[in-house]
DNA sequence: GCATTATTTAGAATTTCATCTAAATATCAG
DNA sequence: CTGATATTTAGATGAAATTCTAAATAATGC
């Protein structure tokens, strides 16, 4: 929640190759993982931050834990873009 | 220039703010500090840093330098947004 | 229960960032 | 040229972020 977090978690840039990742569905901590060249723990907490941010919601199945997008929460970027092209947007 | 600089630039409150005191019109470093309880030092580094993302333009104008919105930048954070929603950008 | 697999948490090392003070640069008015 | 004003640059400091290794938690299969 907030735009604090959100554009934080936007900024770095495995987090948004991560949530590039998920377009085509949920995928498990593992699977994400395997796309890059870090530790499992490292990938962990990136997600967990995208999680914090309300990008991602995961979801535990058995033995893993999917993730998956949730994209409700870039309205608020789109709308304070806007906001800064004329419309009246008291958000900073 | 590119997503890395922008998006960096945008996670920073202060930042934001700028680019909103600037929504109507081009004002000076020393107006835009006026807002804000920092350093004229501490202004002037955030406006290099939206100046190098490209989300302002600087005029020298005489004594003073006046900032201005450049929000055409703002075209490939959207473009990369819509790309998350299903959209095929190949964008990271 | 024990070993294995999947993921997270804890703690530390390194880097990056926001901010300050002080000094430098540039422009204008006398 | 001198002084005043506007802004930037340089260097330092403390806080936050990224990443790692190692340990902890949780679920499955024998």
């Amino acid at each position: 929640m907030g735009f604090q977090e959100t554009f934080k978690a936007l900024s770095d840039p495995t987090r948004r190759e991560i949530l590039h990742i998920l377009r085509d569905g949920a995928k498990t901590a593992g699977e994400i993982g395997s796309h890059f060249s870090m530790t499992g723990a490292t990938i962990s907490h990136h997600l967990s931050v995208l999680r914090e941010a309300g990008l991602v919601i995961d979801d535990k199945r058995g033995k893993c834990i999917y993730y998956e997008l949730n994209l409700s929460v870039l309205d608020e970027i789109t709308g304070w873009i806007a906001g800064l092209r004329g419309e009246s947007s008291d958000e900073k």
